[in-house]
DNA sequence: CTAAAAATGAACTGTTCAGTTCAATTAATA
DNA sequence: TATTAATTGAACTGAACAGTTCATTTTTAG
């Protein structure tokens, strides 16, 4: 067909750009460097995206849809309220504490709001908007179910979320430390879910 | 004294400089402008200032010790931990929802990171690294005195900051949500007194 | 096989700004 | 008053880089 070199092309393109935002950031990543890791012309870059802020957004939207998917699987809601947010709270804080692109792709979007608010908006949308609705449901249907008790499922799913990040996220976000290890993550995790039952359980 | 003069130009240069940073994000300030936000031509302030990076760092360290001292009374530790706790919550969601300063410099932080780490490590250092201190020695004080039962001080100190952020923060990080209303941070603070005190009440 | 679409290579444009230089002025010190 | 430090104004330098142009070559489709 027609489009398969195209688009071809623009999956390398975008694995590319990615590796090197990740690995610079948006001012270091010349459009330069990004066709040279993409094995790519300049011009080609041009012909797929508009300019700099348009194939980083096709970035970022490609990378938080596939990190979003690994969180949330689809046997969840067969599981018991307690166990599926421990096994949530485990994903979460494995993102937050380990995932190395979703971290530089966030500072970027937040750091680039003034010159190129797009960016935090798609961040926003992909990223904590879809995954704290998704938890949202997950509270609604233990309610349902009697297993938890919860005046404001949509608060309670933000609570759940920001406990996810305690001690590690911020830390990354601003660089203090580096990747945290599994262990740590996991007991992040346990606290986060101690609590949060704490207040929700039935 | 001879530093009078020398003084009093570099607080105007801080004050002048803060107000361009936040108006204009990091990249969106220029020098330029800088200089005449404050009243003072461009040699001076390559007198006062290294470079932009330089001044940046002192604008984020003015502006931070000024809002910590504000959050942190000093007659907070004469106060039942309940109250206590729901003032601290107050002031912190208020800040986290309504302070459009530190919204700005936050992200130029966090966005310069990989060009400027130093940025970063300040906000980090002179933010939420000695908030939760503060906080983690309040919660001590109040293990000491029976009011609250907590193994892990410095983490339920982070978890408290956490919850304050909730709803609020995020969104306005990545500019979905401007400025947040009084009572809706008061509801969040209440929140997230009741989750911390659900989990660490004795 | 041929025509259209896409990719290549390499050079070029134009702008934006941080940071500098310097000679002339102003203010504080002693 | 004489000396020294700081400030002013205005012009300049130098580098980095997004985005363009174009003539040539490769790939795919019908």
């Amino acid at each position: 067909m027609n489009a398969s070199r195209k688009t071809k092309k623009r999956a390398e393109i975008l694995a590319g750009a990615q590796r090197v935002f990740v690995r610079e950031g948006f001012d270091g990543a010349s459009m330069d460097e990004v066709a040279r890791e993409a094995g790519v012309v300049k011009p080609t870059l041009y012909n797929h995206f508009r300019d700099k802020n348009s194939l980083y957004i096709a970035v970022v939207e490609y990378a938080l849809t596939k990190t979003r998917a690994a969180i949330f699987p689809p046997d969840i809601r067969d599981m018991s309220a307690a166990d599926a947010i421990e096994k949530i709270a485990k994903r979460l804080t494995a993102m937050f504490g380990r995932d190395d692109d979703v971290l530089e792709l966030c500072r970027i979007c937040i750091g680039g709001y003034q010159r190129f608010p797009s960016g935090s908006a798609t961040f926003m949308l992909h990223g904590p908007q879809r995954g704290s609705a998704e938890i949202n449901d997950l509270i609604q249907l233990w309610c349902e179910r009697g297993e938890l008790v919860c005046e404001d499922p949509h608060l309670a799913a933000q609570q759940l979320g920001e406990l996810c990040k305690v001690g590690i996220w911020d830390p990354r976000l601003y660089g203090e430390r580096g990747k945290i290890s599994e262990e740590e993550c996991g007991h992040i995790a346990v606290e986060a879910a101690a609590t949060f039952m704490a207040r929700y359980s039935a």
